[in-house]
RNA sequence: GGGCGAAUAGCUCAGCUGGUUUAGAGCGCCUGCCUUACAAGCAGGAAGUCGGGGGUUCGAAUCCCUCUUCGCCCA
């Protein structure tokens, strides 16, 4: 093994890269279907081919890498399979804009051309989001990479799509569809969000044509330019107040189409004047209403593709290709010139946009491809439902289980460039109207006809939600698909339940009958000191890569890691990036100089823990093993049980409170040349060092990995291979703890007193110690040296003074502890220093005198705790009663 | 309108099924130290009526109700 001067400072810049390399070229990232091991398998949530990495999927890809090194430490055929999405209509918004830039738009570039234009785009993105992924040490099976748009993925998505037509779950509707008039394509229910809008309410008037040219009727809407696609007025049947219209007819105001007003219960009573106008081809609840009337009512279009007023008859020639605001001002100023427009109010009301775009999203009239969702979901249910999928946090579950409740049909149409083209065709014969669904492209229609492609493309979560199993080969029996399919754990964000996570386990169910995964992490979101989340838009994002520059990848990580407690949302300060990852850089730079110390302390290659007799053992070094064994335990139950945070946190109060505070200060001496202790000591210090390497590995790849190598000794060459710790039974000493903690305390105890009174650093004091059991003097005997050394005693005695003056403490279990000062001892200040001690106990003491005295708990209470309390009383009242005495010794 | 979540030290947050918690950590703050692994460090310290109110319980930061403030999702 190569021994190395390792730099003071940990660089983290001078190692990544070449790390990363050693574990490509070892070839550990790659899945292997014959190892004959458990496989656990992660698929990654592929980044859109929009732009390059945030820090949302820093944080994502971290927990996700965390979990894989893990278990591929513990032994399993990992398999974390990464890739990318194609993102359909946001790369698309993407390149538009950078053609914008360059003057031009997609239409003059014509569909193939710009269809190119995107593929540079994605070839570019695409490559950056893996190099990013490399750089935050993501371990992925880079050989099975993917892209939603690859060859055999496409034809996935053809299969399935066919399948659901044949088995009648795809089908061809006629309805009103969300559709965003800057992207020009329809959306689903999902795409088009709800945001709240200060809009207003106004009320207008629609005469009645009775010739009186007096009557009319008011109708409240929030959208008065759709009123000239309006084909009746309803009222409630139940309303006796608008009884008497019923059946006559108004004019749409500035028009002379009349309409009939008529009566429909789904018109909600309580709003407005309790008439509603209904306008079937501008929204989607009179499109239903109009459809459940007696009546045939057409269904005229008035506002088209570009959210403009049409040219035709209903619009009045003034409001014609006005775009729809415009055309909305100027309309309610001709409502009120006319004496129209009864009132106005400000309203607010939640409006949908375009998820993409943040456009208002129009009602629109058009011929769509819907999925019927309510049978793929049953299974989604169920699965959750008798645990076979689960979520965490759990609470998560609950808007799972609402949605695919009420779920509706997808609208999977897309009018874009950029996606899966539908492998649909129309009949262009007249009259023939038949459509041909099929995997392959048919030459001509059974009738002989002609056929046309559909010019769409398909939502890209209809290619998403094949993701688990496309990507191992699906639709074929690929051996990859046969082992690692069902995978396990999928790690991604809440906000995306709905578009991705449930439909994956729909998908998973209806193409293979099995889950895609067992559980699913949430993570939170990563927002800035504001608490908003990081975006683009509000230029509040901290680039990862910078991060990686400056703090290094494991840094990056830590912080990840430990802010993401169970799905919490994790804070980073772009404007005090030094504070935000200062706990992972410093854990890192920690971790280096630990292991500077035992490689320059080296005496030789030292004999390893097994080879060496325990008798040769003293307390500290069986005390940190057996600490050691309890970090073990701890790291591997939250790792296992997803609580990544406390894991992160386990190992860093092992390495730096423990390891690097108490046992490298305990051993300094016995490195020493050849001091006697030295073998126990190296070779306690490199087994420690070595499994701490190991649990932290997971959290801090690179640091630990190189590192390891710089270790002495035979183990696995590369630790992202080697194997997880477990804890070892024998090493576990409860005895050495209780005892080595003594010591710890006592040290403690001393510095404090030296604080207090200020005694000069350098300066040594005497100590006497009056032990409280045979145990505590046993272990301060054992440890006089390391007493003396930690807390600058020179004499250091079990025997007592003859001074009185000094200062006096007394440890948790009632050892008492006696520093003389003479004169540096104000006797009055140590006193009361004593006096707030014993007021202290005597409230604690009070606190659980009272608790045992009550029967209720010494009765009902468990009797464990009961035996818990009271020796707490014990104990307590002793250290008072310790303290009573030293202070009359001081004469207080 | 319905649902979910959050409120704990100056800041960011832990605290998993109520009792090893005498409420913790990191950062920041105060005091003293360049003790040759680490000043990105060491030693010591200050700092919280666990959002308000009520309840359940022998026992509540933890469970229930309610109010306030903030955030998110759904319609």
């Amino acid at each position: 093994m190569p021994e190395r001067e390792l730099a003071p400072r940990y660089d983290p810049a001078a190692i990544e890269s070449a790390i990363y390399q050693r574990w490509i070229d070892a070839d550990i990232f790659t899945a292997d279907r014959t190892s004959g091991k458990d496989p656990y398998v992660i698929v990654i949530p592929p980044p859109n081919v929009t732009a390059v990495l945030h820090m949302g999927q820093g944080l994502n890809n971290t927990l996700q890498d965390v979990i894989i090194r893990f278990e591929r430490m513990r032994g399993r055929e990992v398999l974390w399979l990464p890739g990318t999405d194609h993102a359909g209509i946001a790369t698309q918004n993407v390149v538009e804009r950078a053609l914008a830039k360059e003057g031009k738009t997609r239409q003059e570039l014509g569909r193939e051309a710009f269809v190119e234009r995107v593929w540079k785009h994605v070839e570019w993105a695409g490559g950056t989001i893996l190099d990013q992924l490399k750089a935050i040490g993501a371990s992925c099976d880079w050989s099975r990479t993917r892209f939603t748009l690859d060859e055999d993925y496409s034809a996935a998505v053809k299969r399935v799509f066919v399948q659901l037509y044949e088995d009648g779950l795809v089908y061809r509707g006629h309805r009103v569809i969300h559709w965003c008039p800057r992207c020009l394509t329809s959306l689903s229910d999902e795409e088009a969000e709800f945001h709240d809008r200060e809009g207003r309410l106004w009320y207008i008037r629609y005469p009645l044509t009775d010739g009186s040219g007096q009557g009319h009727v008011t109708v409240a809407t929030t959208r008065p330019e759709t009123m000239f696609g309006d084909v009746c007025l309803v009222h409630h049947p139940d309303d006796e107040q608008h009884r008497a219209v019923t059946g006559k007819t108004v004019h749409i105001p500035l028009t002379d189409v009349g309409i009939p007003i008529d009566v429909s219960s789904a018109v909600e009573r309580g709003f407005g004047t309790g008439i509603l106008k209904v306008t079937p081809a501008h929204d989607a609840n009179d499109f239903d209403i109009a459809n459940g009337m007696d009546r045939e009512l057409d269904r005229p279009v008035v506002i088209d593709e570009h959210a403009r007023m049409v040219d035709t008859d209903r619009v009045p020639d003034v409001l014609r290709g006005l775009d729809r605001d415009e055309a909305r001002k100027k309309l309610v100023e001709l409502l009120k010139a006319d004496g129209l427009l009864a009132k106005e109010e400000p309203y607010q009301h939640a409006v949908r946009q375009c998820y993409r775009c943040g456009t208002v999203v129009e009602p629109r009239l058009s011929d769509q491809w819907f999925v019927d969702m309510k049978g793929l979901a049953e299974p989604a249910l169920k699965a959750h439902r008798e645990g076979r999928v689960r979520f965490i946090p759990e609470r998560w579950g609950k808007v799972y289980e609402k949605w695919l409740t009420e779920i509706r049909d997808w609208n999977i149409s897309r009018q874009l460039w950029w996606g899966h083209r539908i492998p649909a065709w129309y009949c262009e014969a007249e009259g023939c109207g038949k459509i041909i669904v099929s995997e392959d492209e048919p030459e001509t229609c059974d009738c002989g006809a002609a056929l046309r492609r559909d010019e769409d493309v398909l939502d890209t979560w209809f290619s998403s939600w094949l993701w688990p199993f496309a990507t191992l080969g699906w639709p074929k029996e690929t051996e990859d698909l046969k082992h690692f399919y069902p995978g396990h754990t999928l790690v991604t964000g809440p906000d995306i339940i709905f578009f991705w996570v449930a439909r994956m386990i729909m998908g998973g169910y209806y193409c293979l009958g099995e889950r895609p995964f067992e559980t699913v992490y949430l993570n939170g979101i990563v927002r800035d000191s504001l608490h908003r989340k990081m975006s683009k838009s509000l230029g509040n994002g901290i680039d990862p890569l910078e991060v990686v520059e400056r703090y290094g990848a494991d840094a990056l990580r830590y912080t990840a890691v430990a802010g993401a407690a169970a799905g919490a949302d994790v804070v980073m300060d772009r404007d005090d990036m030094d504070a935000t990852f200062a706990a992972g850089r410093n854990l890192g730079n920690k971790l280096w100089n630990v292991a500077r110390f035992i490689l320059s302390n080296l005496d030789g290659t030292p004999p390893s823990l097994s080879d060496l007799d325990t008798s040769q053992l003293e307390l500290a070094d069986r005390w940190i093993l057996s600490r050691l064994q309890h970090a073990t335990r701890e790291v591997t139950d939250h790792l296992d049980a997803f609580r990544l945070n406390e894991a992160a946190g386990a190992v860093y109060h092992f390495l730096w409170d423990e390891l690097a505070d108490w046992y490298v200060e305990q051993a300094k001496p016995r490195l020493q040349g050849k001091a006697p202790g030295g073998d126990a000591a190296r070779a306690t210090l490199i087994a420690t060092f070595e499994t701490t390497l190991r649990l932290l590995h997971p959290i801090m790849p690179f640091i630990t990995e190189e590192l390891w190598s710089c270790m002495p000794g035979e183990r696995e060459p590369l630790l992202a291979g080697a194997a997880w710790p477990v804890p070892q039974a024998d090493l576990v000493d409860v005895d050495s703890e209780e005892r080595f903690e003594l010591v710890k305390s006592l040290v403690s105890a001393i510095r404090t007193i030296r604080a207090e009174y200020g005694v000069k650093p350098g300066k040594g004091v005497r100590a006497a110690v009056e032990t409280a059991s045979n145990l505590a003097r046993e272990a301060i005997e054992a440890q006089l040296g390391t007493v003396e050394r930690l807390a600058k005693v020179e004499e250091l005695t079990l025997d007592g003074f003859d001074e009185t003056v000094g200062a006096h403490a007394v440890l948790p279990d009632g050892t008492a502890v006696f520093v003389p000062l003479g004169d540096a001892i104000d006797v009055a200040a140590e006193c009361g220093r004593l006096a707030g001690e014993m007021e202290r106990l005597g409230k604690q003491l009070h606190a659980v005198t009272a608790k045992l005295a009550n029967e209720n708990f010494t009765t009902r209470a468990p009797a464990e705790v009961v035996e818990r309390e009271r020796r707490k009383e014990q104990t307590w009242r002793d250290q008072r009663d310790t303290l009573a005495v030293k202070r009359r010794s001081l004469g207080c």
